[in-house]
DNA sequence: GCAAAAGTGTTATATGTACACCCATGT
DNA sequence: ACATGGGTGTACATATAACACTTTTGC
């Protein structure tokens, strides 16, 4: 087949969608939001973010565009994961399915505009039933968000601007889901230039009072190095 | 936008396609199959395997159909790379683009076949000036092949069932395209159970001789250890 | 003075990297 | 005997993992 045999012929009838794996971390777990569905098929399970393509949008700024309109973010750092494409993937007509995937503050949220888009945020441990194929989006998206959290400081925009370590580990513990071993965590972060110890302390988690730090764009861009 | 919004309307006029990026081993170099563009636009330059996406065909599916026919292959273990759609990528129309990579044994290939169909192999490091994005999709897929070809044994259907260790290591030089250290690769071969030492030598390249390997399919299911 | 969280060092193990000489054989 | 490619071991640096006690402070 030649690669412009189908463009003459109107044969192609396929839709193509993103979908938006958009993880928050609360109460030190990860979280992940997910929609209502209030229409059949698969009325009253959950899916994931998603929507259609427009004809003159990029990839990226299409899950853009439907982040931001069921959640009001923008500007957010959201990275393709893959491509789901098996032909009987949604019962409502042939669709392939771009995901991206996404880190975000939950704090940051309007969570008006999320109740009125019938969306609600779950524990990745704990989720409820999602439609079509969306869990294993989800999990190919826990499977990439776990490697990059450790190799790249994506994990801390979802912290305020200054942290203390041990809040910075229990963030790491919430995504990893495991527990870490606090004096090697510290070692590594040693190691992080572009972390930078704050001369002040923050003093509402305990009597003694922890260290802040702050994340430094310039310094890691020149660095490049983040290894916890 | 709600997830159903645009299946009721004939709105979305996207084609999506697969691209593959072949590569296989030719003269201790890694090479990368091309098919000539007879036609415009970008008539005269070369571009990637790929063809549409069928109505009712997975896209694992439609990447090797594509693959099978412009080259005969069938059973090849390809992985997909990532999705390509930025909308102007392709002036004929708006397409997405979704790239599948594999490694194949040049040797096995039909070279008539592969000449019916204009396309001919081109070493990687001086590739021909590509249509459309198609540079881009090759340099995502070399950086992905270089990463899996260290952790897993994709490389060994590059080289005949038994192989020696010298031709392994010329293999994994042309792959990475640096020098490796031949006892540390040694070391590394030897830690790695699903690669067995038989008992006979291959005479062809040397006086002395060197030993024969082969690649163990089930000990490498046991173990899953693979580190290059 | 005690409870609660913050902070600190050492050792063992594994992995990566650099490096130079001897071995076996056909001619 | 020599040219050719095959084969071998050691030392150093770095990264990872396991593990227990002291410090500070508000009450």
């Amino acid at each position: 087949m030649r690669i412009e045999s189908l463009f003459d012929q109107q044969t192609q009838q396929i839709k193509i969608a993103v979908d938006c794996i958009i993880f928050g971390f609360n109460n030190n777990r990860l979280e992940c939001l997910l929609i209502h569905r209030e229409a059949e098929p698969q009325k009253g399970k959950w899916s994931l973010i998603g929507g259609f393509i427009g004809n003159d949008e990029d990839l990226d700024e299409a899950a853009n565009r439907v982040l931001y309109n069921l959640s009001g973010l923008e500007n957010v750092y959201m990275e393709q994961v893959k491509a789901f494409g098996k032909a009987n993937r949604d019962p409502r007509g042939r669709t392939i399915s771009i995901t991206y995937t996404a880190l975000i503050l939950r704090s940051e949220y309007d969570d008006d505009k999320i109740k009125d888009h019938g969306a609600k945020w779950f524990p990745v441990n704990d989720l409820p039933e999602l439609a079509f194929d969306h869990i294993d989006m989800v999990e190919a998206a826990i499977i990439r968000l776990r490697r990059r959290v450790r190799n790249t400081p994506i994990a801390l925009n979802l912290i305020p601007e200054k942290f203390t370590i041990p809040q910075l580990q229990a963030l790491y513990e919430g995504i990893l889901d495991e527990p870490l071993d606090k004096r090697n965590f510290r070692r590594k972060i040693a190691q992080i230039e572009a972390i930078v110890k704050l001369g002040e302390k923050d003093m509402t988690a305990s009597r003694r009072g922890a260290f802040l730090y702050a994340f430094d764009e310039n310094l890691y861009n020149n660095t490049q190095y983040f290894n916890l």
